[in-house]
DNA sequence: TGTTCATATGATTATGTGTTCATATGTTAA
DNA sequence: TTAACATATGAACACATAATCATATGAACA
């Protein structure tokens, strides 16, 4: 059993600035538009004009959320001649959403 | 090995009500005031002016975030006497913060 | 080179949000 | 009851942020 308490693995608080950069990653998370593109590219990378299309949003804030994302990791950049695809980092990305997911759902 | 491509376990995009949710919960763990009480009482309940103490904050800081934290069903509440003692809900919380941890420490 | 297409970026605007101050609510004990 | 204490709440303000429009950058190809 897992859930059992467990008083001696005490959490220990770690330094402000790292308390920071958790709360700017769940930023990230906490918009919709950003939710919706990291489902998106799930699968498979896509292109920024094909998120845009899936999503009925404009190219321009797509491009804008990418960026955000881009800058805190959590997507892969691939050039294609004109296109840029994106993807997901990795798998941690997933798997932040899916913990999220089973909460919402629950 | 986990992290081979899997193409027939395609994560389906959940209904636009759903992944508005759980934007909404990501936001929540998206601020660092909230971020820092959750770890406080993530090892022991403790009461609003506790925290506060503990963290060189305005009770009305403080109250004001754990009401937000309360909305989400985050953290569990219970009067004894005049004071009222705040403690994470479930691990679920603990979870979701780990995640985040691992991918801000990696 | 010039044109077209895909993406990125800057400025603006509207909206959301965290903190503070002042005060209200509610509990205990005299 | 009243006083003292713990917590919650409302209003105000300052600040952050997402979407939009217009435009810039950069690649491909005639």
């Amino acid at each position: 059993m897992e859930n059992k308490v467990t008083p001696d693995k005490n959490t220990e608080m770690p330094d402000l600035e790292v308390l920071f950069d958790l709360a700017d990653l769940f930023k990230v998370f906490g918009d919709s538009t950003r939710i919706r593109i990291m489902f998106t590219i799930s699968d498979r990378e896509m292109s920024v004009l094909n998120i845009a299309e899936a999503l009925k949003m404009e190219q321009s804030t797509i491009s804008h959320q990418l960026r955000v994302l881009r800058q805190n990791k959590l997507v892969r950049v691939r050039r294609e001649g004109k296109q840029i695809y994106y993807s997901l980092d990795d798998d941690h990305v997933k798997k932040i959403i899916e913990m999220g997911l089973d909460h919402v759902l629950e």
